[in-house]
DNA sequence: GCATTAAACAATCAATTGTTTGGTTAATCG
DNA sequence: CGATTAACCAAACAATTGATTGTTTAATGC
């Protein structure tokens, strides 16, 4: 973290670690080989050690570095905007498109389920909920109907939203955006409560 | 399936299935080794060759029955009801019930993705298509406003209702049947269009 | 009673796996 | 220049994996 960044002149690491996300992402983690990572980087496998002490860890910083850019991507998006129902509507579309996106950090999140690492599946689990905490307090904003349960409804949109990543066709019907908002809209029709436009 | 069941002395097909689908479902499919399997059966690894041809086929197997479950539950449980908004909400929550309950069977089909088992991808992906079906014939059948798209709110609804298998606690909160009326209940009050004031 | 066959055992194989160990190269720094 | 070290190579290891092979047991059908 406080490393100044030496700029040595041969450091794959930051190759290691794309091809790493890449496969990650595209074949998962027990499907994905030290081989499989180190050939395409023109490494030989036991090199990969020189950097990461072990698999686990190779997995652990892609999941870091997915995290954020899903992270840092949706909270760029509701920065400017102030009214809850709108923030909810960015924040859906922008999460849709982060991890429907050609972006293989952000792939990995929903690709690997903690579960399938029962080794690291808790520091896994804390990485995610920095993520859903963001949906959470997004989704404890909206004026809605006392009879929501808030909770409930994170979680459901939690799994419409992430699913799409396995669904959706970039050449195909809508935009990744377009989808979040609709999603956006299906719920907010009904969910939004009577509080209506002058909430409080 | 026209075999007469000749109920052989010793057959421990059916044990053996049923271990191998609690370990697919809670260890998962690559994380799950033959050994673990034949163990806890009483059996030596090589004998499962006898009833399988493969650790894939073996899969497939268990895959199938766990598809057919869940169809059956659902089918059963809309089976006397006609009214199209009355079936979804049955359906939605038939099915919760099904994933989430004790049923190792059931739960492989969340669990193990056709993705992870490349070989066999194009199979267990027909197979989940075969209760996909269901929830598209559901949801056709529902009066909804015409802005809506209906295949999308299927993969909405499939994604927010499977992924209810991952953090459902039979110990705490509502019941699995009540989460899908609650998931129900926030989609219907805003896409029941215009066409049925009627219900809710 | 005897041949057949379902159902399993016993042993092992070949391949793959994550990982380790010791050596090598080249850039950096004083 | 000389020493250090970042960054890798080369080779192998130990364990695990799915799968194969030949053999044995016991129930069934004629």
């Amino acid at each position: 973290m406080a490393k100044p960044a030496l700029q040595r002149s041969n450091n794959r690491n930051a190759a290691l670690l794309d091809k790493a996300a890449e496969l990650f992402a595209t074949q998962g983690f027990r499907e994905t080989t030290m081989r499989d990572i180190a050939a395409p980087v023109g490494m030989l496998p036991g090199s990969i050690y020189y950097h990461y002490p072990s698999k686990d860890a190779l997995l652990l910083a892609v999941y870091e570095a997915g995290v954020d850019r899903i992270v840092e991507q949706v909270k760029a998006a509701i920065a400017g905007e102030h009214d809850p129902v709108e923030r909810f509507r960015i924040a859906m579309a922008t999460h849709i498109g982060a991890i429907t996106r050609d972006d293989h950090y952000t792939r990995v999140i929903n690709r690997v389920l903690p579960e399938q690492v029962p080794k690291r599946s808790q520091a896994l689990t804390q990485i995610r909920d920095r993520y859903e905490q963001l949906f959470r307090e997004v989704i404890d904003a909206l004026p809605l109907d006392p009879s929501v349960d808030k909770g409930l409804l994170r979680l459901m949109i939690l799994g419409a939203v992430n699913y799409a990543q396995f669904w959706f066709n970039p050449k195909g019907g809508l935009a990744a955006e377009q989808i979040g908002h609709e999603f956006a809209r299906y719920l907010l029709d009904s969910i939004a409560g009577k509080g209506g436009p002058g909430y409080s």
